[in-house]
RNA sequence: GGCGACAUAGCCAAGUAGUAAGGCAGAAGUCUGCAAAACUUCCAUUCCCCAGUUCAAAUCUGGGUGUCGCCUCCA
């Protein structure tokens, strides 16, 4: 497989330290609010990138952080006359309903900030005695000069960022792009804890390095996240692993690109966000994950009504070819015939031109199309209907490949109560009395139920709406 | 000011040198009591513009135009 590396900007072939044991973080939410669609895009993207490395025969040690300690959680918590610590833990519960709605897995481990402050005060005492950080009035401070790579990740020069940073009233670091690793407690009713600085709470970039090497080690095989992450986040969290540890933080780095709402970037600070929430209560959080993975993980993706009714229209045609395949699978029987031996042998094609697409950097548009593309050739095979065996083999594939993208994991039950059935039952004697007017309202009683019937040879097919 | 990304049909979107995938929308047809779904056919002589390299360019080079982003919390 081939992954594009931020740092080298060219897309190398992946490599491992240990196949068994892929060491993977991605930088998770800070909880104070119900993530936004730009959130969720990395969250799927890497999610994905797991799915499809473990389809791939991979070991995976998947982690993704919470930041429950933040100004912003404080401020919300301050707002809602809660302490920030039941703020945070409020939306780390909201994370996993909507994660899950979006079929995101859970990662094998969640770390949090707040559970790991020694860890973080440890990371930043070793920081200060190598001389990469200082303490002044019981802030401590990463001294960027100190570290001789300092930019390379987004290729920016350390006297570049200088002309461009600012420094905030109050502080008192000793250069503009020095960042801060512990930051004083300015009053009294601010979450904070004893440190050999006095008490105080972790700077934001601290807890990633701190984290990272806690779950994966010092050395890690693909640190993901949004692009816009990169800098300083990023940066920073390089200067601290390898000034701490002194061995290279992470071999790959991958970064998502943004979503746009009318060509601008969507963000909380812009106030241009649609929360993965309310976008739930319009479309299906499968039709969220698919319209994300519609295009490459690295290019902008613009977000609205019309995108998202193409993406749900798209998702429907894949649907619907599960459905009939579950429907031929009810109502069919027997073996395999020659031609379907044949058929299916094809099929082989569309497996491969997925894992090309997904081998090249995690192509899921391309990835996609080969979905549609068998989608197509199955439709053509059961027109006239299929064996038993035929349809649950096409089956079988079509989820191998939905599987690795988290698309078409939720079923519909199948059963439907009594009354459901009865007016099936009737309409069906309507039908046979030609009595289609009857037999229509019947139809549209059903839809409002959220049931849409289709009448096949086989007999009638029941979809979910 | 520094750094970077992108520009392909009505819309979305692959494709990084060998003659434009796929999806949505649309049109016509098949099937159907009517539908729905599905199937068949049609839908970019052309890839922002101009030069250049090459037998060959959407793809490489140079220049231009436009859009967006990072440099400040942000995925």
């Amino acid at each position: 497989m081939k992954i594009y590396n931020t740092m080298t900007r060219k897309k190398e072939e992946f490599i491992p330290m240990d196949k068994n044991n892929v060491k993977i973080y991605v930088c998770g939410p800070t909880v104070y609010n119900y993530f936004h669609l730009g959130n969720a895009r990395p969250f799927v993207v890497f999610d994905t990138l797991r799915k499809y490395l473990i389809y791939r025969g991979y070991g995976i040690d998947f982690v993704q952080n919470f930041t429950d300690v933040d100004d912003k959680i404080i401020n919300k918590a301050k707002e809602e006359g809660k302490n920030a610590n039941e703020v945070a833990e409020r939306f780390i519960k909201e994370y996993f309903d909507d994660a899950d709605s979006l079929n995101v897995s859970v990662a094998d481990s969640h770390p949090k900030v707040s559970e790991n402050i020694n860890e973080i005060i440890d990371f930043v005492s070793t920081l200060i005695e190598k001389g990469y950080a200082y303490e002044v009035d019981g802030d401590v401070y990463y001294s960027t000069k100190k570290f001789k790579n300092y930019g390379r990740l987004s290729r920016q020069n350390i006297e570049d960022l200088e002309m461009g940073a600012r420094i905030a009233i109050g502080e008192v670091k000793k250069d503009s792009t020095d960042f801060a690793l512990w930051k004083k407690r300015k009053t009294e009713d601010e979450i904070a804890w004893e440190s050999p600085w006095g008490k105080g709470r972790p700077g934001w970039h601290i807890e990633c390095s701190t984290m990272s090497k806690k779950h994966l080690g010092k050395t890690i095989d693909i640190h993901g996240g949004g692009q816009d992450l990169q800098f300083p986040h990023h940066e920073n969290e390089i200067a601290q692993s390898e000034a701490c540890n002194g061995v290279p933080f992470a071999n790959y780095w991958m970064h998502n690109g943004y979503i746009t709402v009318d060509g601008e970037k969507m963000s909380k600070s812009l106030g241009n966000f649609f929360t993965v929430r309310d976008i739930r209560k319009l479309y299906d959080g499968e039709v969220i994950r698919f319209f994300l993975l519609s295009g490459h993980y690295r290019s902008p993706i613009n977000f609205n009504d019309k995108l998202m009714e193409q993406a749900k229209a798209g998702l429907s045609r894949l649907r619907n070819a599960k459905d009939s395949l579950n429907y031929l699978i009810e109502k069919s029987e027997g073996q395999l015939s020659l031609e379907e031996e044949k058929a299916l042998k094809s099929f082989d094609n569309y497996r491969q031109q997925f894992i090309s697409a997904m081998d090249d950097d995690l192509n899921t548009a391309d990835g996609i199309s080969a979905i549609f593309e068998l989608v197509t050739a199955i439709n053509i095979a059961i027109k006239d209907g299929a064996s038993n065996e035929f349809a649950n083999e096409s089956l079988k594939l079509l989820m191998e490949l939905c599987d690795v993208l988290g698309i078409l994991q939720k079923d519909e039950t199948k059963d439907v109560d009594e009354e459901i059935n009865r007016l099936i039952e009737e309409r069906q004697i309507a039908r046979k009395e030609k009595d289609f007017a009857r037999a229509d309202e019947i139809r549209d009683i059903l839809k409002d139920k959220g049931i849409a019937l289709k009448d096949t040879p086989k007999g009638v097919q029941i979809v979910r709406l």
